[in-house]
RNA sequence: GGAGGGGUAGCGAAGUGGCCAAACGCACCGGGCUGUAAACCCGGCGGCCUCAGGCCUUCGGGGGUUCGAAUCCCUCCCCCUCCA
């Protein structure tokens, strides 16, 4: 039977999007004998268990992935829990701390959940290259070296600039992306894809598979998404991430707040709906669907709702949240009811100190019941179910 | 083995005897503007107080000199670069 219209269907899916995608041409091999054959693919992506949460920026190559799954083929997740322990100098100007394992450990955990957000389990495969990596010997460390030359590794842009520079690169580093490369060989890897920031990585995977006798995977990379502050590529050491687990509202406040700029790329790279379909909208408009939208892939559709109300609630009507942290300070009052403002801040969580207390009433920041508060020194009456507000976004109702 | 540079508030980075609770930038918080946009503007950003002022604790750790130290001396710890 003739699949060339089946395997040139599923290449216009991956290819939608993609930054790279090398060789095409093996791709369309690979989809050729794997519908003959019918063997899935393996298609990889690794996850770096250094911070607790994954991001947009996670979520743009994993929906990546999904395409993969939807189409039939295993998606190989790889942990690095190993090669975080060893640090990680890829995209960074300096040479990246290791992490003790049990932190490692606690990242890990969370990470099939929030995946799986994405994915589908099904078709997945989850692997901690500790696995393999941990059992080598030094001569089979040895032996791996062997087969990629320090000129090549030094073609890696910052190591170049690094090597120029004179700052320092340790050998370590060099291990780095072989050890990467030899989870490919490990989980025996059709495909692998990465943010753009991990194409050299990728590449050197192709060679090392050779060089154990694979075939080379066909490597894919996602433009990298920029954060929330619209000017660097999404990261948690940066603190511009959107969390994929992140509760509704913030996920929602988050996403409102992006810089009108960012809808674009958002909506291509994390929506099914073509930019051109919303482009027309008020601006406002848009990027509440686009919030919707995020919300509900995450959390689900009923959550996404009460995110939208929440939002227009609390920030277009500035209305206080139907639900909010509860706070008893019957302890408080004096015998008239009475409390001191900065006391009940405090007492509240809503400063984190007294001085912090001050400031923020000083400011104008302050309003119980919907009136502001004119002076830290003042007394307020406190009757219970009463609405403390710190700014635009902090609340918290007062219990006797 | 030798030479040199450096550790300051969440980060980056000034400051080298009093005017330093410590410039400036980023992040963050409050206010303004608005579409809670972003950008921009104003204010704040160790703690405590009876708050136009005062007090206490901070500049890698410890000890000392001095009326007075982030700044000088001693000592310990840590990081980096270059040469070999």
């Amino acid at each position: 039977m003739d699949v060339r219209p089946e395997v040139e269907r599923q290449l216009a899916l991956i290819e939608h999007n993609v930054e790279t995608l090398l060789p095409r041409e093996e791709l369309a091999a690979k989809l050729e004998r794997s519908l003959r054959q019918g063997q899935p693919l393996r298609v990889k992506l690794g996850i770096d268990p250094s911070a607790p949460h994954l991001t947009l920026g996670h979520a743009v190559v994993l929906r990546k992935l999904r395409v993969f799954q939807d189409l039939g083929h295993t998606a190989v997740l790889v942990v690095g829990d190993f090669t975080r322990r060893i640090g990680d100098p890829s995209g960074k100007s300096k040479t990246r701390e290791p992490m003790p394992p049990e932190e490692i450990e606690r990242n890990m955990h969370t990470y099939r959940e929030q995946a799986f957000r994405i994915l589908d389990p099904k078709r997945a495969e989850v692997r901690y290259n500790s696995e393999w990596l941990e059992k080598l010997t030094l001569a089979q460390v040895i032996g791996l070296t062997a087969r990629y030359t320090v000129a090549r590794m030094l073609e890696r842009e910052d190591f170049q600039r690094r090597f120029h520079e004179g700052s320092a690169i340790t050998i370590m580093e060099f291990l780095y992306p072989l050890a990467q490369a030899y989870d490919s060989v490990a989980v025996r890897a059709d495909v692998e894809l990465g943010g753009s920031d991990q194409r050299f990585n990728l590449l050197i995977g192709r060679d090392i598979q050779e060089a154990y006798g694979q075939e080379p995977q066909v490597i894919l990379t996602m433009p990298l998404l920029l954060g929330t502050d619209g000017v660097f590529a999404m990261s948690q050491s940066r603190g511009n991430y959107i969390g994929i687990a992140e509760p509704p509202d913030e996920q929602f406040g988050k996403v409102m707040s992006l810089p009108d700029e960012l809808m674009p790329q958002y909506y291509r790279l994390l929506t099914g709906i073509p930019w051109e379909e919303v482009q027309g909208l008020h601006p406002k408009e848009a990027k509440k669907r686009l919030a919707f939208t995020l919300v509900a892939q995450f959390h689900g559709e009923e959550a996404a709702r009460q995110a939208q109300a929440h939002f227009e609630r609390v920030f277009e009507e500035e209305k206080p949240p139907a639900e909010m942290p509860e706070v008893r300070v019957g302890k408080l009052l004096d015998a008239d009811g009475a409390v001191g403002i900065v006391e009940l801040l405090v007492a509240s969580g809503l400063a984190s100190s007294r001085s912090e207390a001050r400031r923020l009433v000083e400011q104008g920041g302050v309003q119980l019941d919907g009136v502001k508060v004119g002076s830290p020194q003042d007394r307020v009456e406190v009757r219970a179910g009463m609405v403390l507000r710190v700014g635009r976004r902090r609340f918290a109702r007062l219990l006797v």
